[in-house]
DNA sequence: CAGTGGTCTAGACCACCGT
DNA sequence: CGGTGGTCTAGACCACTGT
């Protein structure tokens, strides 16, 4: 009833094949995003948006706590439902880690140096492969506005070695992969900090002075079928790997 | 019906406190770590489940949920459920991260260089605290053997600045926080390489061309509350950070 | 006390999968 | 086709909060 609690707005299509939940928790996600509900701002109760809504309450409720897992929501119980403090939005990792470094406001690029089917011991043994398994290496380098940033070495198993020279150069592996049906995997991922190797020093453009942060990464799908294996370096100078973690 | 599904033995106490799905989850939880369930193996279908613990099928459902979100399970519709490669578990954050790098098999020690009430301009900001907001900082020698590994440099917001020296020597930073009542936090962490300053150079033991690895991470509890900001810098020979991703 | 979220039930119907 | 998980409903009772 309080005159600042945030009663979204939302439509809801039930012959559409996304489900009603879905649909809720999108709208009550944009509403946030856009600034229509503001951080502390009280929230409509359930019991009073199922009413609102024509929907049973564990239904908005599934809707509500995908927000909550998101960060986006903080309920209390006999306190009420409020928009989260915008500092413990889980941002959605999508695209961030996979697509690499932050390149803020640059120009960039990419240039696919190397792309061949090879046999890799080592990374077929990070994808749980037999060592002779054929596997397509991928290497590229990234660049913004000219200059380079990263080299990034990949292994991709028989599954995926279809993947093109050509639509390396235009789209992301991920974005790719995405295409092949990989829906949603689990990574497994470790951050170092060394010194370049000559080629490395070379190739990025960098003395021998400057560290490189060292990445490598095994991702599985969900049923632990190997997706990729990758070996990234990239120059310190500027870079960071930003994170946020969880814990419960 | 298959003779290799797993049914999992589970004695519910319906005079608890605790939720029964969260008893029916920690069970199953228990039974796929010990290995009681394996890999690949099929899964008691939730029907069945249900009906053999008296318990209804969404109380079921919102369990199973729960080792699926942690990669224990995987569920495919008009299939099953089956348990997940080992690859795919999401290893619990817990400790790992904040407890800080794996010391593998070796005898770790903290030596506690500095503790001290002072006014940190730009830890106060990062916490989103007034500039002159008096924070408690604490500077740790994490030692591995005797041989020093990491410099960790914390800020702790006023709520928090009762942590003694006599504390911080025998515990770690988090497991005193949770005393204090923080639950769950969200944090933000930057990872980057760069040289040894003199005095980490100093402090570490290492040569001016040994990179380090920077940690910075600013946490906030659920409700937007500053919890600590912290500055770590890790020798980088041998040792690395290690995450688990998920991309959906 | 009234209001909130947390848990739980007993059904129903649908979408997808392999046979 | 039968069996599986995915969605949804309409209730019920409890635990916690601030007034």
């Amino acid at each position: 009833m309080s005159s600042t609690e945030a009663v979204v707005p939302v439509a809801l299509d039930r012959a559409s094949p996304i489900p009603l939940y879905f649909q809720l928790a999108e709208q009550l996600t944009a509403a946030i995003s856009d600034g229509q509900a503001q951080p502390g701002d009280p929230f409509e109760n359930e019991v009073a948006m199922s009413e609102r809504l024509g929907l049973s309450r564990p239904t908005v409720r599934r809707a509500i706590h995908h927000l909550v897992d998101q960060g986006l929501l903080v309920r209390r119980r006999g306190l009420g439902t409020f928009v989260a403090s915008r500092r413990v939005h889980r941002r959605a990792s999508k695209g961030s880690l996979y697509e690499d470094l932050a390149i803020q406001g640059r120009d960039p690029s990419t240039s696919v140096l190397r792309h061949e089917v090879e046999i890799n011991p080592r990374a077929a043994a990070s994808l749980d492969l037999d060592k002779d398994t054929e596997l397509l290496a991928v290497v590229r380098l990234r660049l913004a506005d000219g200059e380079p940033l990263a080299i990034m070495r990949n292994w991709l198993p028989p599954r995926h070695s279809g993947i093109t020279r050509e639509q390396l150069e235009q789209r992301g592996l991920y974005a790719l992969l995405r295409d092949q049906g990989v829906g949603s995997v689990v990574a497994h991922q470790s951050i170092a900090a060394r010194l370049p190797t000559v080629e490395e020093r070379e190739l990025l453009d960098i003395s021998s002075r400057l560290p490189v942060i060292a990445v490598t990464r095994t991702a599985f799908d969900p049923s632990g079928a190997p997706v990729e294996h990758a070996e990234h370096v990239y120059r310190s100078d500027g870079y960071t790997f930003d994170l946020v973690l969880e814990e419960s």
